[in-house]
DNA sequence: CGAATACTTGCAGCATTGTTGCAAAAGTAC
DNA sequence: GTACTTTTGCAACAATGCTGCAAGTATTCG
């Protein structure tokens, strides 16, 4: 039984075919996906809506993590870190190349915390650093 | 001479009523806006293709900025620094509260610098922070 | 001011993206 | 293998985003 197939017995979900494929992308693939890559290049033609729909169960699942963007496209990346169904804790900083538009979980950077003003309860915080990367400079 | 029609004059934009009309929607909004809001309630009826190009034009002039969301959006918020034509210097934290989900600039709160790995070099930072706001708490 | 020019708007049409219900297919439990 | 549960693909639809173009406004300049 290998690791992903282990995964999914873990978290209770079916072991199929796409998920199987889909989540062997994210695995041999360096930076974060979009919907649109998967649903390119995951290995066969999956329906668009099975994408959704896997990529919302991985999410609920805490098997990859989702990454805000300024463009109207979410990004998506493997958790690393000890995250399940109900508790992510990928609170590293994640890292936008300019040049090869590669993004790149920075799993050692620890998103810092901030003082906010009086009143203010954070809960969760998220930082993307925009630049060039290792590769590209 | 109002701040509106001095601050389209300074940026080589026409006066025009829908222009005037969305900006001053922003003006007395709490809280970032998405497209749709501005659509919704901007005064009157406008294309949607018209506020497209409005927020577009608005951004690219250092009058608006964008904050990057997870779910497929994009907020946009006032610049209070000196933004302008082709450099925006907002560099403050964004507070989401997950309660009255208004989406707040801080403005008095940079974002920090972070220790990025060898190669990396950063040319701007985003982060939002999600928690409860102090109306809500 | 009024005419010429430049810019902005709305509309039509289209493309892309995201959602739901449902029946067929695939996976799991016994 | 059969019964049961879950997943998938399809159809249909809704929402979002973009482009070209003609009509409408704003600005410039005499
Ligand atoms: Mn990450
Ligand atoms: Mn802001
Ligand atoms: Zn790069
Ligand atoms: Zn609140």
């Amino acid at each position: 039984m290998d690791n992903i197939t282990s995964l999914f017995k873990k978290n209770g979900l079916s072991i199929t075919d796409g998920r199987k494929k889909i989540l062997s992308y994210f695995l041999n693939s360096e930076g974060a996906l979009t919907h649109a890559d998967v649903e390119k290049n995951a290995g066969e033609h999956f329906d668009r809506v099975t994408v959704y729909r896997t990529l919302q169960t991985f999410v609920d699942k805490g098997i990859i993590h989702q990454i805000p963007t300024t463009d109207n496209s979410i990004l998506y990346a493997l958790c690393k870190d000890d995250c399940g169904a109900g508790h992510h804790h990928d609170d590293h900083v994640h890292f936008i190349c300019e040049e090869c538009e590669k993004t790149i979980c920075l799993d050692g950077v620890m998103v810092p915390q901030v003082k906010l003003p009086r009143g203010f309860k954070p809960r969760h915080s998220e930082m993307v650093v925009k630049g060039i990367c290792d590769d590209c400079k």
